[in-house]
DNA sequence: TTGAATAACGCAAACGTTTGCACTAGAGTA
DNA sequence: TACTCTAGTGCAAACGTTTGCGTTATTCAA
């Protein structure tokens, strides 16, 4: 086969004209300048022969590249997946490809992935990693590189984020427990320098008090990230002081999980003695021995949305000021939330 | 800040020598043609000026772009994330980075992604979306390109490839179910062109001859796909077909979780009526209702391998004989398997 | 018939690197 | 002293595009 590639100087010799009208007969712009008929043949000696434009040239002509990085927190986190989906579905739309990093929760991996992309020569990035200070946005302002935050954000303004509704999400899942009679409602915080978990928790003791329950402090206790560890170890400390709680709310799914392993170790039951919601709708919920209840949010379309505003920001002609899309949490009710059950006296258990 | 990228020419003009000399004494290996000194002038004032090589100029020149293409059949399958995990952690190490795409299984896609990553110009490709027979081997060869296969394999040779011994995970999987006495097995098969697919169902077969059980034929389905979807429909006309059989095993894990929901449409229960067995060992299986028995491969390790394999091919200076590592499986026992109950009577279920 | 205007295309520079080759100066040898 | 060698550096071409500008041929108006 074609050991060499093919290039725009073997069209043009081929067909006995220059290189420039070859390239101005592929462009879908600049072939308005060429005789229709030369277009037709350029374009049908290049199909023949096989032409693809090389990437790495037009990248050095143009000074844009055509691709884009996105930057996920943890690979095994199974949220992710739809939302790298969600981007590509419309980055393949446009031409452009991805390249896909992750930081495993670490700012200075963040940053130095970050840099690592910039000198690829990325168009922009797709930062899901943020935390509610992060350096990486400063970095990609100094480089003059668009970015966009996806569900994690930053507390300093100007920069373009699409992000979910985290304290209404809060609310609807305090009211359901509310509902299911519960009042002694703890929560599992993440780590407090990421927005959601910052957000989630301020989320949280507010709606409770807007229905005159004042959250004490031993009702929350900080997980150390946003694991199924992190979750299992800030459980434990939880049920040891607070024999009396009926509910809890977790920062997130993984972190919920966790809170279901130290709950086992503990003797309990979920939800019978303890009723458990979580937030995100992981994929494969469903399946659990106990399915969680928990907060969906829109996975799919949020990477839709991010990489429709990344695009934008690309685009030379785009105005210049920041956009904030802000989409709708969703409550899913599943097994792990039940009626808080009143014991007058004690029982024994069967 | 740097409103601009500074070049090799910038740094070459602030230090009042040549670009050339800029650029040995950058370069690792061809510093040593440059006197110490100033070697040490350039590279500091580069890390003071905060140069960074442009990617698509070296590409350009030198032909290679430090980066590869990953093709994975489904982002939401989970299995896939450790593997990919598992190649950037070598990647990493050497200065690569990776595209990633996904076919949705199909073969067309996955043929004009593998176009669009060879016009990008990577370096080489990961491909774990492979059909039997598949045209992107094909298409890489005629670019001689690098391409390695990893898990689905495909039948033709001469390609790298790191696969999992499924013959023998298939071995494992109906030891064990013969030995908790099980006779009338099933089996859920993935489309027959895909190896993976292929080599278990056939292996399957012998393994059972071996023990001088012939499977007759309508103890074989065939999904449609390696899904969820796939598996449930399959199962059900399984089950309209077989209703003495007492355990299956099935090609995928989320065939398998597709055999679960036919189940409990049939009113069936599993482990107590009929037993299932997977493949993969995908994330977050612990948690299920029920545990699924499973085959595990060892996802991380088949990620590294082959980008390991990948990069030494991507090596001008390798030697051009084509290698195939064979990982071993291992049989993980959960709660989606148990001893077949022999009812010589009826008995009325409570 | 001459002029300008327009359409179609060619020329050549430029993007930022790398690298073969030429060049210089100083060291070593005879 | 005159010679060759070599270490260190500079020159310039090349990678494959895109694009501003110059050139030619054609059209249209006067």
């Amino acid at each position: 086969m074609h050991r060499k590639r093919v290039t725009l100087r073997d069209l043009a010799e081929h067909l006995n004209i220059n290189t420039s009208t070859v390239s101005r007969a592929l462009s879908e712009k600049s072939s308005e300048m060429i005789s229709p008929d030369v277009v037709k043949r350029v374009r049908k000696a290049a199909q023949e022969m096989g032409y693809k434009q090389n990437a790495a040239a037009y990248a050095l002509k143009v000074g844009r590249t055509k691709s884009i990085g996105i930057i996920i927190p943890d690979m095994m986190n199974p949220v992710f997946a739809p939302i790298v989906r969600g981007i590509h579905s419309v980055l393949n739309q446009y031409g452009y490809t991805a390249f896909l990093a992750y930081s495993e929760n670490n700012a200075s991996a963040a940053h130095s992935e970050v840099e690592k992309l910039i000198s690829r020569g990325v168009d922009g990035i797709i930062y899901a990693a943020a935390f509610r200070t992060d350096s990486v946005v400063d970095l990609c302002k100094s480089h003059s590189i668009p970015l966009v935050l996806v569900n994690r954000v930053v507390d300093q303004g100007n920069v373009d984020t699409v992000k979910v509704d985290d304290s209404l999400g809060i609310k609807m899942a305090v009211g359901h427990l509310l509902d299911l009679g519960h009042r002694k409602i703890g929560f599992i915080a993440g780590p407090k320098n990421i927005s959601v978990s910052y957000i989630r928790l301020r989320a949280f003791t507010q709606t409770m008090a807007e229905h005159d329950l004042e959250v004490e402090p031993h009702r929350i206790v900080e997980a150390h990230s946003l694991t199924e560890e992190g979750g299992e170890k800030a459980m434990s400390v939880f049920l040891g002081q607070n024999p009396d709680a009926t509910a809890i709310i977790a920062s997130n799914d993984l972190i919920a999980l966790g809170c279901f392993t130290a709950l086992t170790q503990f003797g309990y039951t979920c939800p019978k003695r303890i009723s458990i919601v979580g937030f995100n709708n992981m994929p494969y919920l469903d399946w659990f021995a106990i399915p969680l209840t928990t907060i969906s949010i829109p996975h799919f379309q949020m990477g839709e949305r991010s990489a429709e505003l990344l695009l934008k920001r690309i685009d030379p002609e785009s105005d210049d000021h920041y956009e904030e899309v802000l989409l709708k949490p969703k409550l899913i009710i599943r097994q792990s939330t039940a009626p808080v059950i009143r014991r007058k006296k004690k029982i024994a258990s069967t």
